[in-house]
RNA sequence: AUAGGAAUAGUUCAACUGGUAGAACUACGGUCUCCAACAUCGUCAAUUAAGGUUCAAAUCCUUAUUCCUAUG
């Protein structure tokens, strides 16, 4: 069966379809496929794919396979340059729009949920970073006392949201907190002033359907085949380059080299160390996915 | 073979003088609308075996098994 036959959803706006699922579950195949039947090109919604420098690590699409098929949105941010899922949903939906005034619809294709979500459900994001405030709030949370402390301005401020976040988690807390200081209303508020807004296509939501094992299989395999691709010296080259602190350089396939090139471990347990994170990865997606009840598993 | 030591969760370790067997990692299940390949919460799971002493045994005693060290 074609793929394209999983898009017939009648809808007086346009159907998109977004491929989505684990790593290494042929997301990019199957996508490139899809775009060939379509005659369209594909938006990747892959937070690590973005990075240049960086493409045997996170199994970026190939010269040929993006020959076969355009990609957007991969291989065009430095990896020391800020880049959030607010820049992505900017960039996206311009390129979408694009598209559309062209009669013609993408195919989205990624394994970062929150970027799936951002695109597929009436989410909006008002760019708001502000690193001094951020700084600031940072410092504070460096003692067990400061973070009781954010966590209770928090609930002051914003208790829907503190409701939603546990007190160790202080990373949210601190963002929810930045973005009320710099805009003067608190998250949870925002965040409903975007669901009021409306798509302007329909999304469809598709997944190879595989089991855990398969998945697992597939993982360990592609691992060794990027050893054989040189990911090492990938890795080594950004290292002696960029920070090892970068987000893009806490990547999975990239930070657990470091205690490698620290000679603090052995490149064997290395590859073990790396599957097992992209293992756990891959878990950690599978649990985002699963509860969203539009995605149809295709057998492919 | 002899002497000493050890045996606790899948793994590595903890448990005072005999007094509620804990932790980390793994595995599994969740949360996540602003760094998301991030961050974060939780669940399962064990005293090597068989006997004995005791109100009470991972802990003391006996036997067996396995492993380690030294000697040969």
């Amino acid at each position: 069966m074609k793929l394209k036959n999983y898009l017939n959803e009648s809808s007086d706006k346009p159907v998109i379809p977004f491929i989505v699922g684990p790593t290494a579950s042929g997301k990019t195949d199957m996508a490139i496929e899809l775009a060939q039947e379509l005659n369209t090109e594909i938006i990747s919604a892959d937070s690590m794919q973005i990075y240049k420098y960086m493409d045997i690590g996170t199994a970026k699409p190939t010269k040929e396979e993006q020959q076969r098929a355009k990609h957007h949105l991969i291989d065009f941010v430095e990896p020391d340059q800020n880049y959030s899922v607010a820049n992505y949903y900017k960039d996206a939906i311009t390129l979408i729009n694009k598209f559309l005034e062209q009669n013609k619809t993408p195919v989205i294709c990624g394994g970062t949920g929150l970027y799936i979500n951002a695109l597929s459900l009436p989410y909006s994001f008002s760019n708001n970073t502000n690193p001094e405030i951020r700084k600031e709030l940072e410092k504070k949370s460096l003692t067990e006392e400061g973070k009781k402390q954010l966590y209770q301005e928090l609930l002051q401020v914003d208790p829907q949201s503190a409701e939603k976040i546990h007190p160790n988690n202080i990373k949210r807390v601190i963002r929810a907190l930045e973005i009320y200081k710099s805009t003067g209303s608190p998250k949870s508020e925002l965040d409903k002033k975007g669901r009021k807004q409306e798509l302007s296509y329909t999304p469809v939501l598709l997944t190879p359907d595989l089991t855990r094992e398969t998945i697992y299989n597939r993982i360990n395999l592609r691992v060794d085949k990027m050893i054989n691709q040189g990911l090492i010296d990938e890795v080594r080259a950004l290292d002696n380059r960029y920070d090892r602190n970068l987000i893009s350089l806490q990547a999975i396939g990239y930070k657990e080299f470091f205690n490698y090139f620290d000679n603090k471990q052995t490149l064997e347990e290395t590859i073990r160390i790396l599957k097992r994170d992209t293992r756990h990865f891959a878990k950690r997606q599978l649990t985002w996915f699963r509860k969203d009840p539009r995605i149809i598993p295709v057998n492919y």
